[in-house]
DNA sequence: CTGAAAGCGCTTACAG
DNA sequence: CTGAAAGCGCTTACAG
């Protein structure tokens, strides 16, 4: 922020041209430069504290190591967690992040795209806030993009993404694992792309083990509107011995169902928790047992792909990369408790 | 992406100058250039749908319309909410945010300064997870610096905090005001400054009451401890008739303990809660009543604050701006139950 | 082995 | 009223 030095101080304390200094910074003075001037201009940029103005480089090479954000808000806002870990592996990698804000709307997307375009990002992360299918719009088949948490329909693009289904067959087969056979889901808005993946995951589990669908409660994800589903659910004539929630925000909601029902987790009823990284679930007592989809190891992923191909100079394939999201135990889940 | 229109395709499309084509763009062609041309310019600039590319136009004037922000890791982690609405407030005013993770050591801090300052990002933007004192490095002095949720320990820098203090009374106050005396306090850790500082102010509250302090329990900011903590108090002696809570994984937790312990809010037991906009209070059942940061306001202030002093192209004062948590009514809070 | 020159796309004094 | 020129700081062919 202060009067910065330039190549050309960097030049004249070494006594060299301002090209010598470009190209030992660069390393490329291999058979150019003495060693004596390498030398001299690596000292001078030591004492002036030189690193080259990147608007200038970005300008001239038209590479500005920065990667445009695609975003915008889903129905438990925006992908926060998602986009951090993103950006802690690009700046990692010397590259820094721009977000932008834009419905997924033509028109929105646009707009937001004609901005980062004027900012000479060198490639585009589209990150959405839940599992779903994005329409790309057409200019990006141009540029360096991969899609985070979001599919393209049109197969064009990389894509990094959550097994969602597979995650829900997870949860399932835990409870089936201990023997449990009448097994309710709590679930947020069957219409939403994600919350359906995770019903279908679930009761395709079921159905495999020949067990009758999951009696289903779909409401609002948030703790009050769980709390009201579980304690219709736990309240019915024949109760479920265990639940699935599809967030952990519900599962909190199952819980307070418990304990004001009076039912101990996991003696009573058992629990298992699809996450979306709040963090709710194992701070939890019991820490529930739920399966986790690894946000850190997608959004890394997925910018780690982007800025391979930048460095490769290449074109992406358009290949999905579909993560598995891991079982995590806590202490939520036991055998079923003997009917009474 | 696409391959962008530049200023010479206007005007060689307008038939005029490039500069001619600046002059009209920028609102600057008042009496230099004649009507016909402008409105050539205008309809050129149109049809190749140009607009200007923003990394020359950085290095051209330094001025980037970009803004760095420097931040890092919290008890609570990444202050993730107060950056989203700091972005909101600068895209919509043109500018664009670059974040950086930096320890608050000086080591690390003039990394981050360095690599945003290659970038020449126009002013900084300081975001603590929790409020605390910062130490700035000395080379912020030089440049637009706005500190949101931290206070800058010499007095040099405008920052804008919430009066956490202001919040812990406000929520002590909620309960006097009902005729509760004896008052329990789950807080974090007490050497933690924010903690320490809505403490102070619960504590103040009361001694300004004339009623006894609030018997505490320091825990870690979780859910389960929340519970744990909350189990001890109300299994006292003489239990509290209310609790405050310093935040809302606390508050959670409290409320996990009442319904264990078969005490109903707010019947049995009245609980507030200071809110780090987690929007987890609010989905309890009952809604807590809670006192709420506001962080929306305050980063959009922190953000007009930098802009604002960008465009008038002054340099910011000292100033501090410290916002008011307000209340919020939940139904948490009763008047005490008739003792035994 | 080294330096002078061109040029990325823009804005802004400066001649005419 | 208009166009030609300079220059932001850098990198990269290109002469010598």
């Amino acid at each position: 922020m202060t009067r910065k030095a330039t190549a050309q101080d960097v030049a004249d304390l070494a006594g060299v041209s301002r090209s010598a200094v470009s190209l030992v910074l660069n390393g490329r003075a291999k058979g150019n430069i003495s060693e004596a001037k390498q030398q001299a201009v690596i000292d001078a940029a030591a004492r002036l504290d030189y690193t080259p103005n990147a608007v200038a480089q970005g300008l001239r090479t038209s590479r500005t190591r920065t990667l445009g954000v695609l975003t915008w808000r889903g129905l438990g806002g925006l992908p926060l967690h998602l986009i951090a870990s993103a950006l802690q592996t690009s700046l990692n990698a010397g590259y820094v992040l721009v977000k932008m804000y834009a419905e997924p709307t033509e028109i929105d997307q646009h707009r937001a795209l004609a901005a980062l375009g004027n900012r000479q990002v060198d490639g585009l992360l589209v990150v959405a806030p839940e599992l779903s299918d994005y329409q790309p719009v057409e200019t990006m088949a141009l540029s360096s993009v991969v899609l985070l948490n979001c599919l393209d329909v049109g197969h064009q693009l990389t894509c990094v993404v959550p097994d969602e289904e597979g995650a829900g067959a997870r949860a399932a087969q835990v409870l089936l694992d201990r023997g449990h056979r009448d097994i309710g889901l709590l679930a947020g808005h069957l219409d939403h792309g994600q919350t359906a993946r995770r019903v279908a995951g679930v009761q395709g589990a079921l159905a495999a083990a020949g067990v009758a669908p999951a009696a289903t409660r779909s409401t609002d994800v948030r703790v009050d509107a769980g709390l009201a589903a579980a304690t219709a659910l736990l309240t019915q004539e024949r109760p479920p011995t265990a639940l699935v929630c599809t967030n952990e925000r519900l599962a909190v909601g199952a819980l307070f169902a418990a304990a004001q029902l009076g039912l101990s987790v996991p003696g009573d009823l058992s629990l298992v928790s699809l996450d979306d990284r709040e963090e709710l679930a194992a701070q939890l007592s019991p820490a529930l047992t739920r399966v986790e989809r690894p946000d850190q190891l997608m959004a890394s992923h997925a910018a780690e792909l982007l800025i391979e191909s930048l460095a490769a100079g290449g074109r992406l394939d358009a290949q999905r990369y579909t993560f598995v999201c891991p079982l995590v135990e806590g202490g939520s889940v036991a055998a079923p408790a003997l009917r009474r």
